[in-house]
DNA sequence: ACCAATGTAAACTGACCGGTTCAGTATCGA
DNA sequence: TCGATACTGAACCGGTCAGTTTACATTGGT
């Protein structure tokens, strides 16, 4: 009794199942990766695999809870630059653009998407902790731009998104599918100067609306 | 003898079975589709189904071209009009969003993006017939644009794709995660109008580089 | 030394799936 | 009407996989 379906049980080893449930599941997605593979990768037996996790779902749903919290836990340490809104911009795209390009970056989005309609609950929360969350970040700073006077903006919430959105052009689409994965910086250096030129070209103070 | 593995075989229900491997393909992604359900869905026996196609693989590669070539063949007749490029944009935009919000355009755009890794070279095909070639065609009307002297674009492939992305702000990320799937016209307007805006306020004669 | 908790290895179950086979039926042109 | 061809339906095969069970080993506290 008192066995709640969803119960996860913390245990000796439950990190190193963790991490070897995000490696198998990460490159071979969640059809792809077999229990078996995830306790071998894991270094773990099977038995105590299904000892913490109640089923293969849940795991799962577990190691892309744990990612979100890791990216949002990271992306808090780099945030706004005493510098001009342009300095700032340019930062973020960057780093926005390696993030996308990363092994990682790949792997997370390739997943999301493909599971969101297998997992409900998965696509709104990869989404809010991923996407949303850097969008909201970005609005922050946007504001305050505009509460300086450098920067006009009506929508904020819709002018960090179409900030965010200028940085995949060109290339998000040849990742996304698997037409090119590596890009040299002057590909990068292109696709970043173009969204913080066109950007600004709307926003900046003194520009028609 | 002279049998290609590749090859396949036209019969009387062939579009039958096409048509039912692209319904069940779609919604259930290529492993989650297992042929039994498809001769079912397609009215046809699993027979008939492997006297067509050599194995599932190249019923999905099939499917996946057929719809490449079905999307593209509609997109062709959609072209430039003799209007104002303002009015040419929002049309443009109009398409670009209605199609990814559309059921069949999120779910080839999931499917491509989840088996992209399993098959590489359906990621180029469909990249190449899909996003590549919306690029290509709003590109050439760009140029022309340019040419007239009603805008100035240094790089026009570049631009065409930040159009593109731009008519994906705020909506796409929350279309592939499954987070929001139908969105009120007054939704679509506002995106739409911010694309337009923002493009034109970058690109076109009369605005600052 | 003992016990209880924790982990291991491996076999096993039941279900599903891709693909094959085959005996029988429907269709259609000559 | 005949015969070739296409199609059916169901059984079947080999394999994989999630999840369970069992019998045994390790560890640590008292």
């Amino acid at each position: 009794m008192n066995k709640p379906a969803n119960a996860i049980r913390r245990g000796r080893k439950y990190d190193q199942v963790l991490d070897g449930a995000r490696d198998v599941f990460m490159s071979c997605g969640y059809e792809g990766a077999s229990v078996d593979e995830i306790a071998r990768v894991a270094g773990v037996s099977k038995a105590t695999l299904y000892s913490y996790f109640p089923d293969k779902r849940l795991l799962f749903l577990e190691v892309v809870r744990a990612e979100c919290r890791r990216q949002v836990d990271e992306a808090r340490k780099v945030v706004d630059i005493d510098a001009s809104p342009e300095a700032v911009l340019r930062h973020a795209a960057r780093r926005i653009v390696d993030f996308y390009i990363s092994d990682f970056g790949r792997n997370v989005h390739r997943i999301a998407v493909a599971e969101s309609a297998r997992f409900p609950e998965l696509g709104r929360e990869f989404y809010l902790s991923g996407p949303a969350f850097a969008r909201e970040q970005l609005g922050e700073f946007l504001q305050a731009c505009c509460a300086a006077g450098v920067l006009v903006i009506d929508d904020v919430n819709l002018a960090a998104d179409q900030f965010v959105m200028l940085c995949h052009a060109d290339l998000a689409d040849r990742v996304n599918f698997n037409v090119q994965t590596v890009f040299s910086g002057d590909e990068i250096e292109r696709v970043v100067a173009g969204a913080v030129a066109t950007f600004l070209a709307r926003y900046r103070v003194g520009t028609a609306p």
